[in-house]
DNA sequence: ATGTATTTTGACAACGATATCAATGAGGTA
DNA sequence: TACCTCATTGATATCGTTGTCAAAATACAT
């Protein structure tokens, strides 16, 4: 039988108030005694129920991961990152599938919080951007820290990623390679990712003196297929550009994949860009040029920074921005000489 | 502030008793009875406490996942399947990752699964098949479900597909298109399904009479580069197969990439077939000839049978095989006529 | 009507922690 | 010594359920 509180209080010959004072790192307790308990904990392996200290004190020391259907390897990568912060700390992860769409999310989600007593929530896009949801959180004292939000406010828990800088920065590199005519395929209209890579490549274009090409310029949802169709239509067009930059992998792929069976050549008839450095990015051939996001770090932060909230710490809890990588590969044509 | 089990019963003007019985669907509640405290819960809005019900009975409704870094769009499909299940259920996921190799891998799920009273776990490929554990977790008497392990005993619960018949009409399938010369990739060694591949391709060689050559066999783990490296060996010896088998598409996608690295054409100079249908086997261009697990489904059929278990449910507590199904795509050239 | 078996119900303890608040002890001051 | 303060400790109530077991109600047989 496991040893409770009770055993141990015995053991150590004290109360069991002073026993999970010391289980709780509480204050004002005597190094004598506090060592006293601590090798009787260790004697009998007494580690507290969670149900009856998450019944009397209403925690869990349990979070958990929000999201919506994302890429895999995207939920994947956040959901370790997560993990990893968790095994530190001794809290453990509930994961949450939810639609974003959804009329109750609020509900299902307020229930899910107070009937496993969730200490916090970790919000990934398309949730990280929904106003409304965030409010009601806020509303109702969900604590909760939110994976690359488009606004970034103060007095909330976030971590983000250079975005814009970065889809700025490839773009620079694919106009010095000596591409004019530069196609762009959007990502998903509700990840605010979407915008901030747009506006990325928009203003690139523009401090270089190019011109925006619309027909070139495809709205697309992240998924393969979209940058699978979005490829055949701009090969189908009379002009095609000699470079297109895609939002992210997925969509490069989907567009690879298009212009091969067009019979175009990667990187001499057509080069392409995407955003992620998702596995696929370096799976396919040629390997694609493209921006590698920390978002097992991003994520891992984001738990850290969440977690340090509950325990009152407060020195990590600054809101942190995430550099992207520039990652160049075959896909990307020098046209210069 | 929520509603208690004594709010409910008493506006029912019943004992609490009355309406645990009612809430935990125990026989001998008179009908009019129950029906009374329902419509009591109703208009109370009433949810029993987890952490309370978990402190008495020692039941969570929890299940988790273990698992061992996975491929990742295997896990987010095994976690899909799962998640869908205990939508059903009203049981909540954790997920745990773990070192298969660790030493203190038992001492570590135990203590997950004591303090989270977590209900039961289910086990993902290699944990499937890591017999002492299995035996640990019988002798805890900790309730698992087990995908795809490669002893079936009847006593336990599992789910599994039939990898080796599979892999044998995979492979008939390339003979018939006229090919005799083919390699095999072999799949991670702790991973039942690898040998069960293999099997499947060694007999369908030996039925129709064609002789394996062994250095166009090649160990690998499942990954990516693992299928790469296999494929720079082969290509670089003297004479190369007309077809290579990969126990996974991860690796049939490093074939394909060391092939075209090295000028070949694929189906025209090579053709490959992989295995598991990820979503990488249609990304790529030419589009892997396959077989498609039904991993989700699998799962989720997992989850079904041990929450069924966990109330006494025994109808749907078979243990289920699934059937794979043969994707036919470009990767693979007809040689007859 | 009576006794017996069975169903239905409730009073109260228990699960194992934390919260409250009062009691104790140590140290300092007059 | 007497008094006060503040750190340390413990007795007991409490969180919201389920388990135990006995009482009450009902059904059934004679």
């Amino acid at each position: 039988m496991a040893a409770t509180i009770k055993d141990v209080s015995k053991d150590a010959n004290v109360s069991i108030k002073t026993v999970s004072r010391v289980i709780n790192n509480e204050a004002n307790v005597a190094e004598k005694t506090k060592k006293r308990v601590l090798s009787s904990i260790n004697k009998l392996g007494f580690r507290p129920n969670k149900s009856a200290q998450s019944l009397r004190s209403k925690r869990s020391f349990i979070i958990a991961l929000l999201y919506d259907n994302p890429n895999k390897a995207y939920l994947a990568d956040v959901q370790s990152g997560i993990f990893n912060a968790c095994k530190l700390t001794g809290y453990n992860l509930v994961i949450q599938e939810c639609d974003y769409k959804s009329s109750d999310l609020k509900k299902t989600i307020f229930e899910f919080v107070e009937d496993l007593k969730i200490d916090g929530l970790i919000l990934t896009p398309p949730l990280s951007d929904m106003d409304d949801f965030l409010e009601y959180l806020d509303k109702h004292k969900i604590e909760h820290a939110i994976i690359a939000p488009s606004i970034l406010k103060a007095e909330s828990l976030y971590v983000s990623s250079n975005d814009y800088e970065a889809a700025y920065t490839l773009t620079s590199e694919i106009i010095k390679h000596g591409h004019k005519n530069i196609g762009f395929i959007k990502g998903h209209p509700k990840h605010s990712a979407s915008e901030l890579r747009f506006n990325g490549y928009t203003d690139a274009m523009q401090n270089y003196g190019l011109k925006k090409n619309n027909s070139w310029i495809k709205q697309g949802n992240f998924s393969f297929k979209s940058g699978f169709d979005a490829g055949v239509e701009i090969f189908n067009s009379i002009k095609i550009p000699t470079a297109i930059f895609a939002s992210n992998d997925s969509m490069a792929a989907g567009i690879m994949k298009s212009a091969q069976m067009h019979g175009l050549k990667i990187p001499d008839d057509i080069s392409l860009a995407g955003f992620d450095d998702s596995p696929i990015a370096h799976q396919i051939w040629p390997a694609l040029t493209t921006v590698k996001q920390p978002v097992e770090k991003m994520a891992n932060h984001a738990a850290k920074i969440l977690m340090a909230k509950f325990d009152g710490l407060n020195e990590q809890s600054q809101p942190k921005e995430f550099k992207s990588e520039l990652i160049v590969r075959e896909s990307l044509k020098n046209l210069i000489n």
